[in-house]
DNA sequence: CGAGCTTTTGAAGAACGTCAAGAGTTGTGG
DNA sequence: CCACAACTCTTGACGTTCTTCAAAAGCTCG
């Protein structure tokens, strides 16, 4: 992962929202980059916090996690390759969660002075990064109506419909194909489930013949017939080109 | 409620944040606004609605809706004075959500040109409005923490330790007491369970002495004590001041 | 006073959690 | 290359939390 990469890798994040003009792009470029690998289980940013840089995802799975007094933990999101996961904290500051690499992972940190410098410079590039943390703030919605109201097996379902989608715009899915590298605690702390019921409702989804699901290939031979099951509708993830 | 109480509404949401100088409160005074009744019970915004206002609240309580095909409804936020209901509709422009008035309410909308406009005149202003989104996703992280792992009862405490400092700041509590407009049934949407447990678990905390609760008046007679009963940690809110 | 809404209660059942243990898998060191 | 340890997945049994259904009681407002 070059520096080059980085770069193409932060632009795609953008191009499937908006077009970015010849002087958008040059402003990313001349944002200096610090890139930096982490193994699987590493704290990438700890909970409480104060940051002043943000990392953009360029390979592999991180979570955003909350641990309770109680000694539970919750993973709030996923990331994963192009994902800005913690653009939030350059308002912010605080950090509210903790950012975890949940395999080997290279991120991108920007420092805050950059992008202070954007919004000084470029509205539309300041638009467009604040757009990607509304986006974020969109699926937050969907995964808190998820855990209020929706049974186990759909929660699962609308979650792989979601992750089906997000890969197959980085490239990571191919015809409803594609790797989930998590274990199943992992997927229970997401879901808001206990590990074992988190296995049950995996080997009901399986029988149902709504997925495959082998190791971590995950496939969705039906996905329209899932994503009704589960009552998902992409349209939260704002992958629609306008002006912004 | 008049245009020059909305302006101050405005300004007040900012400055337990940051501190607006003299030419972002002009700039603020600029943008026209379009004050706007609601009746208790009316859609202020349709889901899956296009938008180009966001709306500012004056009086009244408010809330998110996201209606499921199962016919089930999850509240994902409530709003009060100065909250700016559906500020990530400027960049989003697609509502994932419905904003729906769950008293009588007061709301000033503001025109998404004008917001533009003030992204291309004003980058510390802008930061201000962006850091409005960013507070608004901390808030979700938690409650996607509260409904992923803790119990109805911690969930309901921490709602009202919520709701005690966010009322505070806009002068709606004084000394642990408010009004919770909500009707149980509402009260249960927001925190994910059944009508007929949440009026169980509203008993329940009552009965544990952690909460004075008749009609729609709640005391909390030891604030620290139900807070560390809910796990609540005030900071995500970001009621702090700094440079931003 | 009555209609409609809201709160409360009881009873039964479904969904999910906890505890415990066995089976399978992966990785590591000798 | 094997043996062992550690991790992960799976299963069974049982308990708890929460939901559903149904109905009664209380409240509000014309």
């Amino acid at each position: 992962m070059t520096y080059t990469d980085a770069y193409e890798r932060l632009i795609k994040t953008f191009t499937p929202r908006d077009d970015l003009s010849p002087d958008d792009v040059a402003l990313l470029r001349s944002m200096p980059l610090r890139i930096v690998t982490f193994g699987k289980g590493e704290e990438i940013i700890a909970q409480d916090s104060e940051v002043s840089e943000s990392c953009l995802m360029m390979t592999g799975w991180t979570g955003r996690a909350v641990y309770l007094e109680s000694g539970k933990r919750q993973i709030t999101a996923l990331h994963i390759a192009g994902d800005f996961v913690d653009l939030h904290g350059f308002t912010l500051k605080y950090m509210d969660h903790s950012v975890v690499a949940l395999t080997a992972t290279q991120v991108a940190f920007v420092r805050h002075e950059e992008l202070k410098r954007i919004t000084q410079v470029s509205p539309h590039l300041t638009r467009l990064l604040w757009l990607l943390t509304t986006i974020d703030g969109a699926v937050q919605r969907t995964t808190i109506a998820s855990l209020g109201r929706r049974p186990a097996l759909e929660r699962l379902g609308h979650l792989l419909c979601e992750l089906d989608c997000r890969l197959a715009v980085v490239g990571l899915a191919d015809e409803h194909r594609f790797d989930i590298p998590l274990v199943q605690e992992e997927l229970a702390d997401i879901l808001g489930l206990s590990v074992v019921h988190m296995n049950r409702t995996i080997q009901e989804l399986r029988k149902g013949g709504l997925v495959a699901w082998q190791g971590s290939k995950v496939v969705i031979p039906d996905f329209s017939k899932l994503a009704q099951f589960s009552g998902f509708d992409p349209r939260y993830l704002n992958f629609i080109k306008r002006e912004r």
